[in-house]
Order: structure tokens, then C-alpha cells, then sequence
DNA sequence: TATAATTTGAGAATCGTTATCAAATTGGAG
DNA sequence: CTCCAATTTGATAACGATTCTCAAATTATA
């Protein structure tokens, strides 16, 4: 039996501004600062209580960026969020959280299927590297330490 | 100028741990209760700093597997621990660990580099997915819950 | 409008990790 | 060996993101 869902003000409230700033990645604390700054307030547990439904529900994506520190969120969309199988990169850097849509990424799926038995969930995985303008940067640096 | 390193009787301590279970992932918990099992003391603060320096000298390496649980190290030998490109698939639903050296993989690498500019580090990147065995044990459950 | 189910939110609790800082240890110099 | 300065240790406090608790508020329903 699943439990009734009861609609609050406070879950409006959170969808209108999913929707607002679809596409971008967010903090729970972002969305608790914005609603601070429109006066409107929403307990932090309601928040997280609610991403967390929402991230169940495959409605929104929930990535662990950096190390220890806050869980990133983001919403692509009522009708994508399913069958959108992007990958994400993420600069270790300068933090840039880089979306790739590749043919050859998806192969990789099916390789890790077929050699190694493992079923890999894109929405969970990110790959963390140096995007070209960090390499750059990078480069410069290292001759400036030489 | 760099600072002058004392050896201490805990960093030879924990080295020689490191080496008893080495290619065995471990979080500082781990390192703690070892030592407290055979009881000897060793500050939790001082583990993590030892476990941090040797991050930074690349003796060993750091992962972060589970979303907000502890850092994860592994020390993959004196010889092999720089050049030892294996990635990691992590399983969502037994949480095992598993360590891959392919081929395949490596090619991920340059087709990142080519055709979208970004440098794969190997060492932060983990598959998360299904392993064989949960693969199957979800089927069961869906069968069971129809 | 009364009732029961569900959600909220303030604040406490948790947990891995880092910071603090006095006390202990280390490695040289004399 | 002994003294000294540099470094490391470890108990404990602090931290930050998140979850838990539970009474009060809100919601759907009869």
C-alpha cells in the first residue's frame, strides 16, 4: 500500500522554482537562501525531505561533486528527466560541472554489460578530471614553478 | 624550503598495516580499530593525517564511494601505486568495490581527451551501477513484488 | 465540520572530518 | 649524553551537511 500524498504550499513552492532554474545544478542551501531572500520561509528538513522524494521519484538528479561538502542537485526537466542519459563531468579544477550527451560514452555501458557483467547507472556516475581551460591554466602554472 | 620530516614509532606503524592489506580498501574507522584490536594507540588525528600525507606523496589513494560516508584509501603497493590506472565500479545495491583493469576503459580516456578536451583522472572516478550478483537478486525482488 | 492521515519545522542528534594547542617525541649540535 | 628547537601527537572541541524527533499545523475526506 503506498501512502496517500498530501499537496503543501511548500511543495509548489519547491517545483516553481525547480522550474525556474532548470538545467542548473543546486545546494539544498541554495534553495533554502532563496526562499530566505523572497521571505518565505522553508524549514531545511522540509528541503531535504523533499529532494530526496524527488530524487526517488527520478524527477531530479542528486550528484556528490565535491569531497565532504553539500550534494548537488539538478532538474532537466519534467519530460527528460527519464530518458535522459547524459554523463557529467566535472572539473576538479575550477568545479565546472560539464553535461556530455556521446554515442561513444553509451558503448561504454554496453561493454561494461557484456565484459564485466556490470550495469552502470549514468544518473550516479561522473567523471571527474580537468576540463581544456584548466589543463591550460594548469600548464602555465607548472612552467611559472619551474 | 621544505619541512624537515621526523619518523615517528605511528607512521612506521601504520605503513607496515598498509602493507599487510594492501590492494584492500579501508576508511580511517578501519585503521583505528586495527590498531585498538591489537592495542596500541593511535589518535584518530593522527591517522588522518598520515592517510592525508600519504595521499599527497601518492603513496596511497583516496576515493569517496558512498555518498556522505567515510573517505575510502588504498594502498596498491610501493612500486605500482603511480602508475596503476584501474578504475572502480561500486555496486548501489551491496556497495562491494570492484577494482577493473581494461583496456576498453583506458580508450574511455582518450576519447575524452580528443574528441572533448577533458583529462580523465582514473583515480577519483567510480562506476556506480548493479553488479552481476544484485542484477539478479532484482529481478527475484521485482518477480516477488508483482 | 469533525476526523484521521500526512507534512511541517525548530531544534537536537549524528557522523566523518578538521582545527586547536599543550604535551610528547624527534634529530642534531655541542 | 644533554639540551634545544622543530615537529608530531592526541584529547577534545568545532564543523558542516544531513537526518531524526515529535508536537503543531495542514490536508483530504467523510
Amino acid at each position: 500500500m503506498q501512502k496517500a500524498a498530501y499537496k503543501t504550499k511548500q511543495q509548489e513552492l519547491l517545483l516553481s522554482y525547480l522550474r525556474e532554474i532548470q538545467g542548473q545544478h543546486f545546494t539544498a542551501e541554495d534553495v533554502r537562501a532563496h526562499f530566505e531572500a523572497k521571505n518565505i520561509s522553508i524549514g531545511i528538513a522540509t528541503i531535504y525531505r523533499q529532494l530526496e522524494k524527488l530524487v526517488n521519484e527520478g524527477k531530479i538528479q542528486k550528484y556528490f561533486i565535491d569531497d565532504h561538502s553539500a550534494a548537488c542537485f539538478e532538474y532537466a526537466g519534467e519530460e527528460c528527466s527519464k530518458n535522459d542519459h547524459h554523463f557529467h563531468l566535472k572539473c576538479e579544477l575550477c568545479g565546472r560541472l560539464i553535461h556530455l550527451e556521446c554515442e561513444e560514452l553509451e558503448e561504454l555501458g554496453g561493454h561494461l554489460k557484456t565484459e564485466h557483467g556490470f550495469v552502470i547507472n549514468p544518473l550516479r556516475t561522473v567523471f571527474y578530471g580537468l576540463c581544456t581551460d584548466c589543463q591550460n591554466q594548469k600548464e602555465k602554472k607548472v612552467k611559472q614553478d619551474e
